[in-house]
DNA sequence: AAGTCGGGGCC
DNA sequence: GGCCCAGACTT
């Protein structure tokens, strides 16, 4: 699709289903969308609201601001975090009166250079305050690219940033770039949510390929994990005579919900108490190679152990365990890990019974 | 490129 | 309890 069909359906929804009452949406100034925009970074609309309407009421204009003391912006940023943004709100007041007589000045570069003044922040400026064909980047625009166009990769990654600015910059249009910009945010904060976005109002949603894909959720690719929680556990593959091995049903809820695993023990040291409380009599010990499974939360690695049972009690024969036949496997759910390690075992089985 | 700032909403 | 949110700045 052209360019100017996304940008004409935006604007159409907009028209008919856009927010036009926010509070800095009325007797627009430079000044007022310049302080909800710096309010509005990585916080969200209904958490402004109050905050912007007591701001506006105490500092109604650049040049309130610029003599208030900066105790006072930072008490009306209290409970609003990020208080950097206030300071520099304060700062940026200031060189406006000094440097520039009290106007805002009229290009993207000049805009971004003020501080608390980024790229996507002088661009919602310059496009709603200004009317200038300027893009914007922020999460909800993202997310709305990154969904309409398939983009993979993380859009902290400056490639794919590159790509979604690039996206961001061809689809702005030359007339109405103030209600754009502000339909863009709305599309995103209202239908193209994070989860369970409402595709089947989407007034893009024929063209877009994360939708016809089936994989809105996938994008934008979020931030890779730092560190995972790493865990560890030992699971002792204990095999009878017949050689069949223990597995017991996890409960309901929690990790591998009503699953089958392997036993799991902290250390193998903890293997001969654990036996003897289950009337089990072990025998030889042989180590596997470890597998490391990764859940979304964190990392699971696991040591297992092929453990010879030499005599078993009937009393582990309840409801919750059994002893699995890998000869003649039943159908039931299993672990992931545990699928892996039962398979990685069968050969050893094999030999150790017809041995 | 990664770390920091922060409180609130959401699952 | 982690993750994300109308990001920008510093290291």
């Amino acid at each position: 699709m052209r360019e100017t069909d996304f940008s004409e359906r935006v604007l159409d929804w907009f028209d008919q289903h856009g927010r036009k009452n926010l509070p800095w949406q009325q007797e627009i100034t430079p000044y007022r969308v310049w302080v909800s925009e710096i309010m509005l970074q990585q916080t969200q609309v209904a958490t402004v609201l109050d905050y912007y309407q007591r701001f506006m009421a105490t500092l109604p204009d650049l040049k309130a601001l610029a003599e208030a003391p900066e105790d006072e912006v930072l008490h009306l940023w209290t409970g609003l975090g990020y208080y950097s943004r206030a300071r520099n709100l304060h700062k940026t007041a200031h060189i406006l009166m000094q440097q520039y007589e009290g106007n805002f000045p009229a290009s993207v570069e000049q805009l971004e250079a003020l501080p608390g003044i980024g790229r996507s922040t002088a661009g919602a400026i310059a496009s709603i305050a200004l009317g200038m064909r300027a893009p914007i980047l922020d999460g909800n625009v993202k997310r709305v690219l990154s969904r309409h166009w398939a983009v993979e990769g993380y859009p902290g990654e400056s490639a794919v940033a590159r790509q979604l600015w690039d996206l961001a910059e061809r689809l702005t249009p030359t007339e109405r770039v103030n209600h754009y910009t502000q339909a863009m945010m709305d599309l995103g904060a209202t239908l193209c949510t994070r989860t369970k976005p409402s595709c089947l109002l989407c007034p893009v949603v024929a063209s877009c390929k994360a939708h016809i894909l089936g994989r809105e959720q996938d994008f934008p690719t979020p931030k890779p994990r730092q560190t995972v929680p790493q865990k560890h556990v030992v699971m002792p593959l204990l095999v009878d005579a017949q050689g069949c091995i223990l597995l017991y049903r996890r409960p309901s809820t929690g990790l591998w919900g009503g699953l089958w695993s392997l036993p799991e023990l902290e250390s193998l040291s903890a293997l001969p108490l654990w036996a003897q409380r289950h009337g089990i009599t072990l025998g030889l010990q042989q180590p596997l190679a470890e597998i490391s499974h990764r859940f979304s939360h964190f990392q699971l690695q696991i040591e297992p152990w092929l453990v010879q049972v030499e005599a078993a009690a009937v009393g582990i024969a309840e409801a919750d365990w059994l002893w699995y036949n890998i000869k003649q496997p039943p159908r039931l759910g299993l672990a992931a890990p545990v699928k892996t390690l039962l398979k990685r075992v069968t050969h050893h089985i094999d030999q150790g019974t017809a041995a």
